[in-house]
DNA sequence: ATAATACCTAGTAAATCACTCAGGAATTAT
DNA sequence: ATAATTCCTGAGTGATTTACTAGGTATTAT
């Protein structure tokens, strides 16, 4: 899991997609103008959500972008794995220079911390985003199994 | 909010600071030689989290580092935001290009989201992991690694 | 036919990553 | 005092990634 503008980028323009989709699709000359990225770069990312099968595009003028699946089942988490792609795993597999015991544990810490982070980035679709009134606070209602987990794995409020 | 291999690097050295923190201090010898991360990059990681007040060091031999605060007030964000120290902010502000309404919204989505994203690794706390039983149950539950390498990507269908 | 759009490939300057090298400065064991 | 250990600092470097430019081809509405 890794996140960086790249992502931010994709998952705007995505948003974007989201809010307008009942209008029809959307441009990718449109996003650029508006998120200020350069449309070649638009269209690499595209290239990525559309393999993805996030979006499909319309050819030809009056074409554009659309989403690919409902909006409540496309998840953050999904568009930046399709942008980001990179998941290194920890090197250290077993044997090495590790001397096994405590040590060498804080990788498989972090894969759960990993495991963490992805469940909640997969708890967000975008119908989250779009669903008005007040936008302001999206209501990320975490019910199903991110919830769960969370509980599982976090139960100490922090003292401040 | 940014995360990269830099993030996981100072995140899980600070797991093996807090896991072997009542052995005295940790060296980044010790470190470097178990995730396999050289000795002067940990070095300069651990120049930001000894400015960001997270670690401290102890010099001479029998030194190392040391928590700079309680592991239970120590969250992962503090740790990723101590080495990424890169937060930028959307561009496009209030004028621009946009063309008003609904279309330039999306940066405060996208801050919207940054900032749950942010609040939930910030309620992660370093002592969440080093309490040991608890780790261990989760860890055998999720089973094999292929399988969570498999959930990456391809994530599971989600009700509406 | 023309224009608008997606779609594709290659190249590139700048930034970042992860590292090496080369030392210092402080602390402790001897 | 000397040497060993460790933190601390800075300069430099190849590889990778970002974000972009340029120049096409394919498809379709008008």
């Amino acid at each position: 899991m890794k996140l960086s503008t790249k992502g931010r980028y994709a998952v705007t323009a995505m948003m974007d997609l989201a809010i307008n989709d009942r209008n029809g699709p959307v441009t990718l000359a449109e996003i650029s103008s508006c998120q200020g990225i350069s449309l070649s770069y638009l269209e690499q990312l595209f290239a990525k959500l559309r393999k993805a099968n996030l979006v499909e595009g319309v050819r030809g003028p009056g074409g554009g972008y659309r989403l690919g699946k409902p909006s409540n089942s496309i998840s953050v988490a999904e568009i930046i794995l399709a942008v980001d792609e990179t998941i290194d795993s920890t090197q250290c597999q077993g044997a090495e220079d590790c001397q096994g015991g405590d040590r060498c544990m804080t990788h498989k810490l972090w894969e759960d911390l990993s495991l963490r982070l992805y469940e909640f980035l997969n708890g967000i679709t975008l119908s989250d985003f779009i669903k008005r009134p007040e936008v302001k606070r999206i209501s990320v209602q975490q019910n199903s199994t991110s919830n769960r987990i969370s509980k599982m794995f976090q139960p100490v409020a922090r003292a401040s």
